[in-house]
DNA sequence: CGTATATTTAACCATTACGTTAATTAGCTA
DNA sequence: TAGCTAATTAACGTAATGGTTAAATATACG
């Protein structure tokens, strides 16, 4: 465990959704924060928040130090670049289908489809 | 309803959580294909990619047209923008507390760590 | 018409997720 | 030591998730 980052994408997405969790990121993208100060907010039980921490180590969004009595989590902001690189990556390949566009068009033209209405014009 | 990505970032996460529907996510992000060519791939029934399909859906994340029999399915990035947005948002404010750092270090020196004689006798 | 193809719905089952309250552990402080 | 405070674990209920098979729906084709 320890430093652990061997989280998987299944674990990082699921933990973000979840709106307590969300928030719990958002507000530990402002600084480390005790277990007690994560609650404040929200109208659940002390042991909730515990377990919505559990998840998010596990996604290894959030790290744990320990001051006193206190467990002090810590974001852990690769976990989310992990996410943004998968979308992103995603994205893109999205965009970049418009690349084809023009393959596609002749397609479209070449293999007329189940189309009743043929009379439509197609731009080019 | 209609068009509209009125889909919360709870929908679009949790979409995005499940392996399987990341995968059809991804495979749709190359160009739109129906239900049976995004169900090849995988070993679990009709039934069940139609569920993912659905799931995804709702999470704003694809649309669905109709050919003859068919209901092809496109991504629609907006979905995946938004996971984006929130992401690079928090990861933002991760980072920017750093503008803050020579605050927290003066904090530090003038109230070290083992806080044992705090005349603060508040009560919440 | 009847049949094939594409997809969804229905009914069901096992597992996981999220919440609760009560009890427990851990570390200070008097 | 006792008694706080901080946080977790235990035990439990309920709802959601993800899978199954069987049946239903929608459209095309001969």
């Amino acid at each position: 465990m320890s430093t652990t980052s061997a989280a998987t994408l299944d674990s990082i997405f699921s933990a973000l959704a979840d709106p307590t969790r969300r928030a719990i990121v958002a507000r530990l993208a402002t600084g480390e924060a005790t277990v007690l100060e994560l609650a404040a907010p929200f109208d659940i039980s002390l042991p909730a928040i515990s377990r919505h921490l559990k998840v998010l180590e596990h996604a290894g969004l959030i790290s744990r130090g320990r001051d006193a009595q206190r467990r002090p989590c810590q974001l852990r902001a690769e976990a989310l670049d992990e996410i943004t690189r998968w979308t992103l990556h995603t994205r893109e390949a999205w965009s970049d289908r418009f690349e084809r566009l023009d393959d596609y068009l002749k397609t479209l033209q070449s293999k007329p489809r189940k189309v009743k209405n043929r009379n439509d014009r197609k731009k080019k």
